[in-house]
DNA sequence: AAGTGGTCTAGACCACGTC
DNA sequence: ACGTGGTCTAGACCACTTC
């Protein structure tokens, strides 16, 4: 691993332990250069990512700073790991509804910028949280990309058998986020009423060559989905 | 400006341009070094810059290539400019309900990370777009660095207020999602119906210097609010 | 093997905060 | 005036892609 990946690791684990708690803030560049033996624009690689991460945040002139953030329950909006990674401590089930290898249309080749014709699987979930529904999920990805999706696969995690059988990298995602009122399929599945809220989170994810292999649609249960993001400098 | 700023918004002119459409891949760094007289690291800032803002994407022992995304009439979920800023070619209306300057109780304190007693602004405005019922803001202002605000301050854009005036500078934001089931009053003020969704978005807002100066829950209409975030590597 | 991005170093000067 | 982060340069070597 990169050395200012391990600094930057090195820096949460200190954090974690409360290292710096007492002032809330980081030594200065120069104190780290000693403390790491490395350059200077190393130590500042590190804390770049920090910053971008939302860990902490500097001040020109004045130093580096701790945010304290409260994300407690709370689903990193920009996470790419999906659900199975950012609940650890829950059991997750996996209710596969339907897998179908689909003939993409026009339609469904705009949306997977694949050509008409191409295959497509497409997966419908409805995915539970300790006893809870937490969300139904509509998926679609590329058989070029994800050439087998059983229910074998969907019932555990759809991502940990892309990123450790397939090995594949993901690159980068786009989400659009919104709220509709839930028909009367998408209520019972959920175990809520007709006309009940419903977030809803549409993603198109990319590879880390820039491929597009995925899009979602997953209708998030109003009653437990918290997601949070971060603006940063 | 810095150099890097300058060179990476003047390839985003350039991208919209349509440049490097051909292709849909960026000249060379080596290229880009000898196009804009700078080193290789001022170049790399700029394109880290714009990796971040998702407007590129790069593969190692390749090159970087132009991201294309579809954003239409979709607001920004990391954006610090208030929608004023985010909908510059549709007018905005906003109906002052209240403005009452508090004295901040426990919860608020906890809230605003200030001292119980602390002076605390809160002000409640219907957002209208095109006179569309958009969004119901409710929202906390610290009266240490926001001395005064009055009605014909929220009746305009709060956020140019803070920025022209008072010379704020934003730093960073946490933000918090959700959905819920509108209120007969809520409903009422959107023009819903009691019960129907809303789209909810509480942020967290703080200044440059880390001082947390602004927190809001605001509700959208979910009809209207369509929000976009990315996850970059 | 050649091309291209990723990491790292050493050193310089500038801008902002603090005292 | 001094300390601290922000920007910039020149040069080196590594990792991955492409041919």
């Amino acid at each position: 691993m990169a050395k200012y990946k391990n600094v930057a690791s090195d820096i949460i684990e200190r954090i974690k332990k409360h290292e710096f708690k007492d002032i809330g803030k980081l030594p200065t560049e120069d104190e780290m250069i000693e403390y790491y033996n490395v350059s200077r624009n190393t130590i500042r690689s590190a804390l770049k990512t920090l910053t971008s991460q939302g860990v902490i945040y500097s001040r020109q002139g004045s130093g580096f700073y701790i945010r304290q953030r409260s994300n407690d329950n709370c689903i990193p909006i920009t996470g790419t790991n999906g659900l199975t990674y950012d609940f650890p401590h829950n059991t997750f089930t996996n209710v596969v509804l339907s897998i179908e290898l689909l003939k993409a249309d026009e339609i469904l080749a705009k949306k997977m910028f694949c050509e008409v014709g191409d295959s497509i699987y497409f997966c419908k979930r409805l995915r539970i949280l300790d006893d809870k529904k937490f969300a139904l999920e509509f998926s679609y990805y590329n058989q070029k990309i994800v050439p087998y999706l059983g229910k074998e696969i969907a019932e555990k995690s759809i991502y940990n058998y892309l990123q450790d059988n397939l090995k594949l990298k993901f690159g980068f995602a786009d989400k659009h986020i919104s709220a509709i009122k839930l028909n009367k399929e998408q209520a019972e599945l959920l175990e809520l009423e007709t006309g009940d809220p419903g977030l809803v989170i549409a993603d198109t994810v990319y590879l880390d060559n820039g491929m597009m292999f995925n899009t979602s649609q997953v209708i998030y249960n109003y009653k437990y989905a918290n997601f949070y993001a971060m603006a940063v400098r």
